[in-house]
DNA sequence: CTCTTGACTGAGG
DNA sequence: GCCTCAGCCAAGA
């Protein structure tokens, strides 16, 4: 791991970790914010190592509020119950009313 | 250095 | 309105 590599995967876990208690973001804004505007992915690479660093991946979810990275945490519904604790609607993996609770780092940081 | 892959996104059928 | 294709960029092999 190269520092450098670290500095991107570091800001994404800085702005996961100031996502607002029961609000969530996208990968894609995220990734805006950071200025890789196309690479939403990195982020949602990055938060492949978001384990152990305190980081809510549970508030970072796809464009359309999608749980697509569910998957990639222990249980099938730990992340949703997670969500739903925060006060966050999620069915079937899809985040209720997701436009109102959405929190943009850009805007809001 | 080249190729593959991916927790995405937007456009097209 | 749902499914598929292509583009994007960085990391790993």
């Amino acid at each position: 791991m190269k520092p450098e590599t670290l500095n991107f995967f570091d800001k994404v876990y800085e702005v996961a970790k100031c996502i607002p208690y029961g609000r969530v973001t996208s990968y894609g804004a995220i990734a805006t914010y950071l200025g890789a505007a196309r690479s939403a992915r990195m982020v949602g690479y990055a938060m492949n190592g978001s384990g152990g660093k305190g980081v809510p991946a549970h508030r970072v979810v796809n464009k359309k509020g999608l749980l697509t990275g569910k998957h990639h945490f222990e249980g099938t519904n730990l992340m949703q119950q997670l969500l739903e604790s925060e006060g966050v609607v999620v069915i079937e993996n899809q985040i209720q009313n997701f436009k109102e609770i959405f929190w943009e780092p850009s805007k809001e940081l």
